[in-house]
DNA sequence: TCTTGACTTGGAGTTCACTCCAGATGATAA
DNA sequence: TTATCATCTGGAGTGAACTCCAAGTCAAGA
């Protein structure tokens, strides 16, 4: 697949793609004879990896540090996995703390939609 | 409450929270005859909401115009709803891409847990 | 009285994660 | 053949959200 195709398919920009490559978040892509980027099955795995790893916020480095360590063999498997684990537990954190802002926030719409139809808006404390 | 006081009860610095007064984002703080902060109970509650809101990543900006609503009184009282409503509806967003997230980390780590016993890991479409 | 320490301001600096750009090259269509 | 278009690289620029700093004020303790 040319980059075009891999941008449009996954909706990330070209730059993106070309970026998250060059600092090692996904392995480098198969190269045509003049250079070119073609991107095989493999690596559309990775972007996709990529993609949806920083659509929930895992920072850029733990990813780098994933993707270096699968390129150097199954001896890193135990740390892989412990990356692992570790970024889901900050995920957790998060979710946990995004439920709260959840919860205040549907608290505080059922108290406005409250004061639409009884005209008053109490204090919050 | 000094500013130091609150700093430590929300675990917030104190540069953040003179920032986030500066930008709006909380209304003015009272001050002593010396110009020195002085937060009321009112206060506090904004920078408790402040620290939720932003803990689940709601952007500055938004906070920044609910803040402003606010100030205007009870004729915004709409328009802080809808403001809230569609914060909550990104938030939610999140949340759905978060939650595939996790569910990919499962999958993963449980993936590496068997091939710690295994020794075998296969490669993962 | 002198020094220490908490507080003030406005503005500059930092970090993260892109995003854009200039200049070059190579392939395609008229 | 010429013009257009996709792609390449390295490096500069951007936006969000802080974070730090210099220079000044003020109150309290030795």
């Amino acid at each position: 697949m040319t980059i075009t195709e891999v941008s449009k398919k996954y909706d990330i920009s070209q730059d993106t793609l070309r970026y998250y490559e060059r600092i090692g978040l996904i392995p480098a892509v198969n190269r045509r004879k003049n250079g070119i980027r073609d991107y095989t099955e493999e690596s559309c795995g990775w972007i996709e990896l990529a993609k949806c790893m920083r659509s929930a916020g895992i920072p850029i480095e733990a990813l780098i540090e994933y993707c270096a360590l699968t390129q150097q063999g199954d001896s890193t498997i135990g740390a892989r996995k412990e990356l692992l684990v570790e970024e889901r537990r900050k995920l957790l954190e998060k979710m946990e703390d995004m439920q709260k802002t959840m919860d205040k926030l549907n608290y505080k719409i059922d108290r406005y939609e409250k004061a639409e139809v009884t005209g008053v808006l109490s204090w919050d404390k």
